[in-house]
DNA sequence: TGTACATCAGTGAACGCGCGTTCACTGATGTAC
DNA sequence: TGTACATCAGTGAACGCGCGTTCACTGATGTAC
């Protein structure tokens, strides 16, 4: 039966929730309509009242995942710690969009792949406004190396069955980015042990 | 028809080498059984002949694909430039098999995320010799790091719709990685305008 | 070496399952007066 | 404000397509003698 417009608003955030978390969690192709529809209190067939296709849905789950990811940054070399934790790569679902879903997202529809590109864009400027040090370009280039190294990361520990190498992926890496980049653009470096 | 045991062989290669390209410039899920076999030349019946499922081909795909790749690198800088090109980008079928299969390896079989662990180390250990100098540990570390960030960058250049934002992840990464690490460890700091 | 027979790699039609999507229906919401 | 009616969010059965997989069959290969 009908719905009211505010409870058909509330419903619509509900599936894009849940269908973030599952496709972090599984990927874009390994989960279903009904499954997220039923994720999110509701059968199958409701699901088109919201949204005109599966692809749909992926461009709006891209778009609203990487939407305010990490508003502000207080603290960096926390947030990095956290990143390339043991605990994140455990717990993709609710993890990084970008370490979920960039690697899939050759395949996806043009809009998804626009949504990807707004949301990285943001990401790489929050990161570099977080840095505390240096000319705006060298901030920026110093955002996506260190970035990339954590994306990277990340993705290649969650790829393995091998918890060791994984383990080493991340604290190696983490290191590595501490005590990267040029030492005069940033004090990052001699903060590892925070 | 039956055909020689020599062929069958060579049969088998061929599998695996189409499957190698299909997978890296689609994925997993996109390409099928029947569209592998065809691209080697064969109809999709005979594919159990040689693979016991889809999921047994991913996976020795994945250990075809990691294996022996860049047995050598005798020019470091070179094909880390190579590696973070435009080009590299746009030819994922014939390029990197971690930057293309990395992301999709989560819901893989544990025979397939073996066999990527066993490529990634393998890698690794290729990367931390190539270094010039440093001790083995710190080698390894640096290793790591640069390898992340090259394959990060590269995962999210191929992500989006942006080409200047996919050309600015591949040319920032490779200028900070070739600043990045410990100076007293490496020589490729000062190599970035090769 | 030659012959007879068993093996089995490859063919292509067929099967069955799961998926995205459609559709007739329900009944509360929203609106016109 | 109250009433009558139109709208449409959500339900759940059904559809149809594509996929991985199976199977009866073919005929060259490999082997026993």
């Amino acid at each position: 039966m009908r719905v009211s417009r505010d409870q058909m608003a509330t419903n619509r955030v509900r599936i894009l929730t849940e269908a973030s978390r599952l496709f972090r969690e599984r990927g874009f192709d390994a989960v279903t309509v009904s499954e997220v529809m039923k994720a999110a209190g509701q059968t199958h067939g409701g699901f088109y009242s919201h949204f005109a296709s599966k692809d749909d849905l992926v461009a709006q789950t891209v778009a609203f995942a990487l939407d305010g990811e990490g508003e502000t940054m207080p603290d960096l070399q926390r947030w990095i710690d956290i990143y390339l934790s043991p605990l994140h790569r455990d717990h993709a679902g609710e993890g990084c969009p970008t370490a979920s879903l960039a690697g899939l997202m050759r395949q996806q529809t043009p809009e998804a792949r626009v949504a990807m590109a707004k949301g990285l864009e943001a990401q790489i400027d929050r990161f570099a406004r977080s840095l505390p040090a240096g000319d705006p370009a060298s901030r920026r280039r110093d955002a996506i190396g260190r970035w990339s190294a954590m994306v990277g990361a990340l993705v290649m520990a969650r790829a393995v069955d091998d918890p060791a190498l994984a383990d080493e992926l991340l604290a190696s890496t983490r290191a590595w980015i501490g005590a990267a980049g040029d030492p005069a653009d940033s004090d990052i470096s001699g903060e590892t042990s925070r």
